[in-house]
DNA sequence: AACCTGACTTCGG
DNA sequence: TCCGAAGCCAGGT
């Protein structure tokens, strides 16, 4: 494992609840804003273990990524439980849950 | 080392 | 808004 992909780990972990960030975000604060798809591969690999708030990471959109039936209600049911709100098409409000690195932290 | 893969992102049409 | 193509990164085989 590189540093990066621990860096990820952390990352995602200080996501605070009830505010989500984009794979770019985290990938960023990793250290490397263009591995967003690393962000992916390492959420799918270690979400398995629980310990991480994988919840809370979406894609640029400010929509879930995964599909129907792959995890997308999971998802979105847990980030409702956090008390984030949907819009009628499934997208978030970015301007409004975005996570802001740096503040409130 | 080479090739494949993925919960991505951006740009065009 | 949807679809396809291209770029990008690191881990797995």
């Amino acid at each position: 494992m590189t540093h990066f992909t621990e860096r990820v780990k952390d990352a995602v972990k200080k996501i605070p609840a009830g505010r989500v960030a984009t794979y770019a975000q985290v990938a960023a604060c990793a250290g490397n804003h263009r591995a967003a798809r690393q962000v992916a591969w390492v959420l799918h690999s270690s979400s398995r273990k629980h310990g991480l708030p994988w919840q809370r990471v979406i894609n640029s959109r400010g929509r879930i990524s995964l599909k129907p039936g792959q995890g997308y209600e999971r998802q979105k049911a847990l980030l409702k439980n956090e008390g984030i709100v949907f819009g009628e098409d499934g997208s978030i409000d970015l301007e409004r849950y975005l996570w802001k690195p740096n503040v409130g932290e």
